[in-house]
DNA sequence: GGGCGTGTATTTTTT
DNA sequence: ATACACGCCC
């Protein structure tokens, strides 16, 4: 690399930054917290700061650590740096909080027992099996008609673990959930006997290895001589315990973040963070940077989002964003009759922006809740607009995925019984719930994992030969694969497993239907084939992928996403629609820091319009299959009439709806 | 042990 | 409205 000399010449990098942003780059020594406005160019400053350390040698490459939230975000800020510094950064620490704690834990988790480093990690659909499986087994199972739904339970412990509150602490401080302070400890010693951590288990134990292992936290602490953190507002507490300890040696530490974009409250992140931030490194001396510059909309849309956003502030370390993009269009908005209308209304906004020359690529249309999309994905079709839908129904939550994963997550791990108990009878091999629950008798008995019990189905009276050949068989096969692990790929032993457990044969035999997903699992060995991975590793990368993270630009297709997964993202044309009361803001959002989480996040959907923003609000909605009024959200008020371009419906719409008659067309009208 | 029918919950947002 | 869970019958 070469080595430019500190003050003879301005470094190249440097080129075209504005002075807030130059003085958040050089400022690499001690504790900086980083206010972002939305569109100020956050990420450039990140990506050139590292960029800056790595030249001026205060560090080397694997000395520094980059947190961001999505693993698409950790990818574009590795190659923004690989071209500023036009070299490869290898194995740099860039990933998401979750992605971190799974590497340092695939090291050094057989520090805390009794887990191995093939850990499984649980989504949601594991967390919830595993709970309905400890409820089931409760004695008020089946009596007690007012346990709560296994979703409650999961709900509940991750807000549990997300403050920290372990399963002993959790009746004192909750007592009104004695079902929950029940289960707790038993979905925890579930999960530490099948060697399995959920999302938030990973962030915990991380921090309990560096508090509770001197060695472990010096070797980490020692080791990272600059940290980063992009979306520093959406952290929660476990994280910000584990960047105390990874600073602690070096104390360089910058957090980025926008407490005006705080969306994930929901999910246990804590804006007291930014103030505990600025509290704990006071002696430090903490520099406080704003950017305030917007570089990404136009003057129009910046006024509207600032309308919105000034009256929800409780933090007053944000400035007013501006910019000096002048010119450009106000956000427009439409009163549609009902969600039908508004599809089509959003379809043909597309079109017409598609004629003047816009790729598709350029535009998103942003909702609140994966249920609007189901209108518009209708709307599109018949106007044959290509689109995709981000989230929803992910790739790795599909059926005939979480089957093949199942099989290489009980070879990878074979106490994930969860993983077994998901395909022992996929396909057939005749071993329903009698034969499980016998041969977990079996393995309870003799102490041994219930994997490793298949083989002994032999000893289980009044069970057809047939089936126990073939489980004998799938028992035989775990335990070979597993023997496997280090000497082959992820790709070599998915491919062995799916081809020899019969699964891929079985899933060819389907229904002619069933051929996508026979196509989907390919493309899964494919994907494990792609790069030479262990197994362990594979599965770990799959569990952390991000909604966003399967947002490839693809040329000529419109997005569709909800409001949180846009986050970080900017677009030409941005459609909001669904903007009425119990949708934006939620009905399930009606307490005063709820309230303000929603008008954050219509901001953050604002904000990531470059030149046109639309907005749209439907009279009539039908929920959960009931038609119902719909009410303008309050939020549009907040921004005013005058900061709006409020569009009367053209006329092609009351042809294409002869049935709606203007009066009711607009009876949901109340501002304007 | 598997297939079909009825009943119920589902819609907040996600690593 | 729909998907999924559970229960009943073969």
């Amino acid at each position: 690399m070469e080595v430019i000399p500190a003050q003879a010449q301005e470094p190249a990098y440097l080129k075209g930054l504005n002075p807030e942003q130059r003085t958040a780059v050089l400022a690499t020594e001690g504790a900086v917290m980083v206010i972002a406005g939305a569109g100020s160019g956050k990420t450039r400053v990140i990506a050139t700061r590292i960029a800056h350390i790595i030249a001026q040698r205060l560090a080397r490459l694997h000395e520094i650590l980059a947190v961001t939230f999505t693993n698409k975000a950790a990818r574009e800020m590795r190659s923004r740096v690989e071209s500023l510094l036009n070299t490869d950064l290898g194995t740099m620490w860039i990933s998401t909080f979750h992605s971190f704690c799974a590497r340092v834990l695939r090291h050094e988790i057989k520090h805390i027992p009794p887990f191995n480093s093939n850990f499984s990690i649980f989504d949601r659909d594991d967390q919830l099996a595993l709970i309905r499986r400890i409820i089931k087994s409760s004695p008020e199972d089946g009596v007690n008609p007012n346990i709560p739904p296994p979703s409650y339970f999961i709900h509940k412990i991750s807000l549990a673990k997300n403050h920290m509150i372990t399963p002993q602490d959790y009746i004192a401080t909750t007592p009104q959930e004695h079902f929950v302070a029940a289960a707790y400890p038993l979905y925890q010693e579930a999960l530490a006997s099948s060697n399995s951590l959920d999302f938030d288990d990973l962030l915990l134990y991380t921090v309990k290895l560096l508090a509770d292992n001197q060695a472990v936290r010096e070797h980490y602490a020692g080791m990272f001589r600059y940290i980063l953190v992009d979306e520093y507002q959406d952290t929660n507490q476990p994280q910000f315990r584990l960047l105390r300890y990874l600073e602690s040696v070096h104390g360089n530490i910058c957090v980025v973040g926008d407490p005006d974009q705080s969306i994930y409250r929901f999910r246990g992140a804590d804006t007291a963070n930014v103030e505990a931030f600025l509290r704990t490194h006071q002696n430090a001396g903490v520099q406080i940077l704003p950017l305030s510059q917007n570089y990404r909309s136009t003057q129009p849309i910046l006024d509207a989002a600032n309308e919105l956003i000034v009256p929800g502030r409780t933090l007053d370390v944000n400035k007013r964003l501006w910019t000096d993009r002048r010119g450009g269009n106000k956000p427009r908005l439409v009163l549609t009759a009902d969600e039908r209308e508004e599809a089509y209304f959003v379809a043909g906004v597309l079109q017409q922006a598609l004629k003047a020359g816009m790729s598709l690529r350029n535009a998103v249309v942003l909702y609140r809740t994966h249920a609007q999309s189901r209108a518009l994905e209708e709307a599109f079709r018949k106007k044959e607009l290509p689109y995709l839908i981000v989230g929803g129904l992910r790739f790795y939550e599909r059926k005939e995925i979480k089957d093949a994963l199942a099989y290489l997550r009980i070879v990878s791990n074979p106490l994930d019984e969860i993983s077994l108990e998901r395909i022992i009878n996929v396909p057939p091999r005749g071993a329903g719930n009698t034969t499980l629950e016998k041969l977990r008798e079996i393995a309870k008995m003799r102490g041994i994992p219930l994997a490793v019990a298949l083989e002994s189905i032999k000893d289980i009276p009044r069970v057809a030969d047939k089936s126990k050949k073939s489980v004998t068989k799938l028992g035989e096969l775990i335990a070979k694969k597993h023997e496997e692990l280090e000497s082959k790929n992820a790709g070599e032993l998915a491919r062995e497993i799916l081809e020899q457990s019969g699964y891929l044969a079985w899933l060819g035999e389907q229904e002619e239907e069933e051929q996508t997903r026979l196509e989907n699992v390919w493309e899964l060995i494919a994907a494990a084939e792609e790069e030479p991975v262990s197994l362990p590793d594979f599965l770990a990368t799959v569990a952390l992928v991000t909604d966003a993270d399967q947002i490839d630009s693809e040329a000529g297709v419109v997005s569709l996403m909800t409001l949180h997964t846009a986050k970080g993202l900017e677009f030409d044309l941005v459609i909001i629609v669904g903007l009425e009361e119990n949708l934006l803001p939620h009905a399930q959002s009606s307490g005063v820091e709820d309230l303000a989480e929603e008008r954050r996040l219509f901001y953050v959907g604002m904000t990531r319009a470059r030149k046109d923003l639309v907005l749209t609000c439907a009279a009539r909605r039908a929920f959960m299959g009931m038609w119902g009024p719909s009410v303008p959200s309050r939020f549009l008020a907040d921004i005013g009439a005058e900061n709006l371009q409020i569009l009367e419906l053209p006329r092609t719409y009351s042809d294409e709806y002869a049935f709606y008659d203007r009066e009711r067309r607009y009876s949901g009208r109340r501002h304007y």
